[in-house]
DNA sequence: GCTGCGATCCTGTCTAGACCGGTATTGGTG
DNA sequence: CACCAATACCGGTCTAGACAGGATCGCAGC
């Protein structure tokens, strides 16, 4: 037996579950509760937590009577949640960072109201050209208050993730975000940047973090290439009431 | 005591929950577990299933040691899932059809592939102008599988959810749905039916609706207004790996 | 007045059972 | 051999407890 740690066994559980899920054939049938319960040695409700967890993000599809079975999703659940980092390596490809640029400077009204602070309150404004196997994707432009993360610019390497930075460093855990995808034409700037033509679409995706206190983290506003990103996303259950 | 009827005292305890939620102002904090519990005569684990419940949909937020507080969204749980016609009533719009085009015809191999079925099977291909507030917003394209929905083309009516339909009359509940965002440019058709330049940009999104059997129930391919549409959404617990 | 500590209430996690209604298999009967 | 009924197994739901650990607040002691 390997080590379990001393946390929570439904935390063990789902780990070992979601690792079996992955390795497994889709559409293949997992061990049933009562047979996992006491191979891992615990009750059967436990079990089922890790199990429903599992269902609520799309990885199984239970049937009563029958059992459980693997559901490979075609595609990740709300990817673009995730840093871009993470999406990039997700889609097979390999993420970067160029012309980096960051500083700390007054909130300009609107994203004053956004994180929740007062206009002219110190915030860091970062701005990256995200590369994916070398070639522009996005724009990224984020903002976070200074007050709440100090010496967060002297802290984060530029090709780091902000995400992880944040939760090692300031134990920041995000909870959810609200987003908004709208079309946008790229400014001259802007195409430069990304290196397309003047005023080609592109996705402006806004998005506002949040973090387990009900804190704002993060007002972002990024770009991305229109000819080369595609959103995904995966919707269950859909109005229950 | 009102009606329970002979439903899961978990879901009666889920809607209930839900409502008070609804009506509560954002930020407020909700009766502890052991008071609901005793409230409704139940156990705790089953006022705890229906607040899990509550939280992986994002109307609350837990906090150990303090209690569950009410978590109003801005925006709506992945708003595009729902029909075109309560997306558009939930913006304060009007919602219209116009240009409805229906008929049945042998699938090509694509769309045969999507919706899991032979190539040549017949399928219903709807193709409808939407309107908001009397303006074309999206042009959209689904198909279904003839066979298992025979009749439909004369069962639905030309402004009619499809949804509805397919609940009222098949009995079908949809339980989840794929789906690829992506930015096309019209073509001179597409654009003189939405009423804007031609090579405009517009979403193009994909869907392949699943129902509660595992069965793909639609493949949609349907073009919104770049100009008009944006796509929000609310997004909870990124990657808990 | 202030500090610190304990009581108390909260959620988080877990147990060891129970019964229900579906589903599949199998063995016996006609 | 065909069919049907018994049976074993599945997830769905629920109970009535338990203990841990975080948060809060009042009160005793300084």
């Amino acid at each position: 037996m390997f080590t379990t740690g001393d946390r929570p066994k439904g935390e063990h559980i789902k780990d070992v579950l979601t690792t079996l899920v992955l390795e497994s054939r889709d559409g293949s049938l997992l061990p049933s509760e009562r047979a996992l319960a006491e191979r891992f040695g615990v009750a059967r409700m436990t079990v089922r937590g890790a199990m429903e967890e599992l269902r609520s993000r799309g990885l199984v599809r239970r049937v009563s009577g029958r059992g459980t079975f693997v559901q490979h999703p075609t595609l990740t659940h709300s990817e673009i949640f995730r840093s871009f980092s993470d999406d990039m390596r997700n889609r097979g490809m390999t993420p970067g960072s160029r012309s980096y640029r960051a500083r700390t400077r007054p909130a300009p009204r609107d994203i004053a109201a956004k994180l929740g602070i007062e206009p002219g309150a110190p915030i860091h404004a970062i701005e990256r050209v995200r590369t994916a196997d070398g070639i522009p994707m996005a724009l990224e432009r984020t903002n976070l208050s200074a007050d709440r993360y100090p010496r967060l610019l002297s802290v984060m390497g530029r090709d780091e993730s902000l995400y992880d930075v944040l939760a090692r460093v300031f134990n920041v855990r995000l909870e959810s975000a609200e987003q908004t995808v709208s079309i946008a034409r790229l400014s001259p700037a802007e195409a430069k940047r990304l290196e397309v033509p003047e005023y080609d679409p592109a996705f402006l995706i806004e998005r506002v973090a949040v973090d387990n206190m009900g804190n704002v983290v993060e007002f972002g506003r990024s770009l991305y290439r229109g000819d080369r990103y595609a959103i995904q996303m995966h919707v269950s259950r859909p109005s229950e009431a």
